[in-house]
DNA sequence: ATACCTGTTTCCCG
DNA sequence: CCGGGAAACAGGTA
């Protein structure tokens, strides 16, 4: 269930960890998370080492190491972080295992849509410290918005929301779920809002990234009550603002949610 | 058995 | 160049 916030609390789930040395490292090799790692030295490059510090930005974690030792996953689709007492037993979509005297940190990833990599060197790995800035960051302004929609004038906003290049983190709930509170159809071409719908568009990114963040991101879960994540899965379900029926369908490529005596 | 899926990448088309 | 749409990745679930 990973996106911004559910990333961050998966990255959270591994600094009972921190400051622990790493014991034993398993790793399936073939597993197709591993398509852009030489997996060769892996298991020789993590093994001894302590971990020191986890990082998120936006659907990405680093995790740095001793010994100058990087580690960037991606939970994909299906990829989940867990930890787990020392007597653990590797399960069938294991795909790495790091074992510490008193835990174990598993990844986990069925569809192996995620991805892991390693990296190096005295400094960040350039995969992790070219990303550009995230939601979270103080630079995401409004201007920041305006210019991004200048760029994509025809592209449904929906599919603008999901671009990775500028909305870190933001999936597909969290884009139904902005878009709801904007008011604003998802399938509207995004050169065609107002700079006034920009400015609520701006106001409800940072208000469903800020209570993701202390909801699902502090505690796991689900985010609060009356968001439109809770009713958002199935046809059939019911608008928490307007009390109308809610229409599903695909837009920008993804399953869209939305209310359409709300959203114009 | 069939359809669907909180993600990303690639390829083809207009 | 831009964007849509489909497919692919690989497995679980309804």
């Amino acid at each position: 269930m990973p996106e911004l916030a559910e990333v961050a609390y998966a990255c959270s789930l591994w600094n009972k960890g921190l400051k622990k040395s790493i014991k034993q490292v398993e790793i399936k090799e073939r597993a197709r998370v591993f398509r852009d790692t030489d997996v060769r030295k892996f298991v020789e490059f993590l093994e001894g080492t302590t971990l020191l510090k986890s990082a998120t930005h936006g659907k990405q974690m680093l995790f740095s190491f001793s010994n100058k030792i990087w580690i960037g996953i991606h939970l994909g689709m299906t990829g989940s972080l867990s930890i787990q007492e020392a007597n653990y037993e590797s399960k069938k979509h294991d795909v790495l295992i790091i074992r510490q005297t008193k835990q174990v940190l598993v990844f986990t990833d069925p569809r192996q849509f995620g991805r892991i990599r390693i990296h190096q060197g005295s400094q960040e790995p350039p995969w992790w410290s070219e990303l550009p800035i995230g939601m979270l960051d103080d630079s995401f302004q409004v201007d920041f918005l305006i210019n991004t929609i200048l760029r994509h004038p025809r592209k449904p906003i929906k599919a603008l929301l999901l671009d990775q290049r500028y909305f870190l983190g933001m999936g597909n709930w969290m884009a139904d779920e902005v878009l709801w509170r904007s008011k604003l159809y998802p399938g509207q071409r995004s050169g065609k809002l107002s700079e006034q719908q920009i400015r609520i568009l701006f106001e409800k990114i940072l208000f469903v990234v800020n209570g993701a963040m202390g909801s699902v991101g502090k505690h796991g879960g689900d985010p609060p009550k009356g968001w439109l994540f809770h009713v958002r899965w199935k046809d059939g379900g019911i608008c928490p603002k307007t009390g109308t029926i809610l229409k599903r369908e695909k837009i920008g490529g993804r399953t869209t949610c939305w209310s359409p005596s709300l959203q114009i």
